[in-house]
DNA sequence: CAGAATCCTATGTGATACTG
DNA sequence: CAGTATCACATAGGATTCTG
């Protein structure tokens, strides 16, 4: 696939008094949550293979994510019995629709990642004058 | 305008081995800065102006997301010294830029609330069961 | 392998009171 | 008007240890 169109209707005000924004956007603002999806992205994966692609995450806050996730209905959890255990991490269809709005975001991380530290530079050297 | 295109070229692994996504979106990923980027979408706002449109929000963290979103370079803060004081508080071309992507991420929040919310519900619903 | 449990710290957030 | 200062609390997040 080499480009993906995402229809943004709404003008600015249509986003209204709406704590509901907030309420949603807490979910997926949390440290890992976007990142998970994102490798969720490309296929189920187990825990442990999220654990190694999610660059950084503890043990905890992957199943802290992933439960938060699943509560949400954005990811679906498939157990195996068997020794040893398997279990698989999926993206639902919710999911799978929030994987562009977010895959949107990240890229414009990536894209201006430095210009967003030049920034914090030009600021905290200007803070550094002020004060000490 | 009745509809924006976004697109996104990358595929999933091109979020590769990237803290620096995590980075970004955790100054992106808190309970406001979203929201403010948002309302300052249509135009500069006035300190107050902000408090007032962005629903719930107390004065020390407008403040503290202001400051944020300044430092990262994402709005710029013109100060008009007068009797009272102005404030005018305005995205950057660098905060421009990332109003789309908020506005995707937004507007999909808004149209899948209610499937979240029933999806959450259904989980707990189960855990009760469990539980106690 | 996939976690649960525990402990601890840092940060986010709010309420309130005060100021130039 | 546009903040700052202070306190107080909840949650996020990490490290470590233990288990089916």
């Amino acid at each position: 696939m080499s480009g993906r169109h995402i229809d943004v209707p709404f003008e600015a005000d249509t986003f209204g008094s709406c704590p509901a924004v907030t309420e949603v956007l807490s979910r997926v603002g949390d440290k890992w949550s976007m990142q998970v999806v994102i490798r969720l992205g490309s296929g189920s994966l187990r825990f442990n293979e999220l654990k190694r692609v999610v660059t950084g995450i503890s043990q905890r806050m992957l199943t802290r994510t992933l439960r938060g996730l699943e509560r949400d209905g954005l990811v679906s959890r498939t157990v195996t019995a068997s020794v040893p255990p398997r279990v698989d991490y999926e993206l639902t269809p919710l999911g799978h629709s929030l994987w562009n709005p977010v895959a949107v975001l990240s890229s414009w991380a990536l894209a201006n990642r430095e210009q967003i530290h030049q920034a914090q530079e030009r600021y905290d050297a200007q803070e550094n004058n002020d004060n000490l």
